[in-house]
DNA sequence: AATTTAAATGTTATAATATAACACTATGTA
DNA sequence: TACATAGTGTTATATTATAACATTTAAATT
């Protein structure tokens, strides 16, 4: 098990209270009174997060979100569900379908070791609106 | 049958013809000579393209690239792979795939109007590198 | 054909996202 | 201790994308 550095504690932290995906920016803007000024310092620090799979960037948004599954095999196999009048993302944690990702192989043999999949659409709150 | 415009055929001609995904300031570049020499001009045509599925965009690349299945029902079910190597992207057109992630439900009951899926691994040419 | 409306264009400026380069510090391990 | 590896701090800069506004073109309606 990894040991998180100081400012990756920090920066993890925040994204995993936070309730939506956070940008780069505003992490840094929120870290900012604990000592972290410069973006370099959060990206290095988001870049090893993603890499040991703590956090996931939402891909289409810029934007980071902790991992709410078990670290995601290293974030090999990620999925999330994205509100296009919210924004509220939600990793996806459905067996079936990373069974199915997984194993897919396309046409030219190409063998995957990872993959990202986002779906969009409306989240219950605001399909009752 | 949509008819592109002046600058979004300019735009689309120059990606249908790109071996590889473009970037929208390397799209610029390239279309500097033909009278197009803001970055607005060219994100006014992708945006345009995208929402009509002539081109995709290759969210964790930033770049773009031009249909290659038949305007995918207007860019509401995509998905490519991407050689981390060589970076060559290859939209799949798998229809056991489509069915499978069209028909997807997460436990959440929401219903997704949209998917994109971007598989990472080697082709077939770096795999015997 | 003239009028109205919507879509596209041209332009300048600026915002938002991300990395390069370099000096230095902490941590693990032989 | 000596060496290697990972992390930090800092300044500058590169890359990606949008705001705002004036104008022009194309399409639809009268
Ligand atoms: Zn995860
Ligand atoms: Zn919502
Ligand atoms: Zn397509
Ligand atoms: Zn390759």
């Amino acid at each position: 098990m990894y040991t998180l550095s100081k400012n990756q504690q920090i920066i993890f932290d925040i994204i995993d209270k936070s309730p939506e995906p956070m940008k780069a920016y505003s992490i840094l803007f929120n870290v900012q009174k604990k000592g972290i000024k410069a973006p370099l310092q959060v990206y290095r620090a988001l870049d090893k997060l993603v890499e040991i799979g703590k956090i996931h960037k939402i891909e289409s948004r810029n934007a980071f979100i902790a991992c709410q599954n078990s670290s995601c095999q290293v974030s090999k196999a990620t999925a999330f569900s994205i509100c296009e009048s919210c924004e509220k993302v939600t990793e996806i944690n459905n067996s079936s379908l990373s069974k199915y990702l997984s194993n897919f192989k396309d046409k030219a043999g190409m063998k995957y070791s990872k993959y990202n999949l986002e779906f969009f659409g409306l989240c219950k709150k605001c399909t009752t609106k």
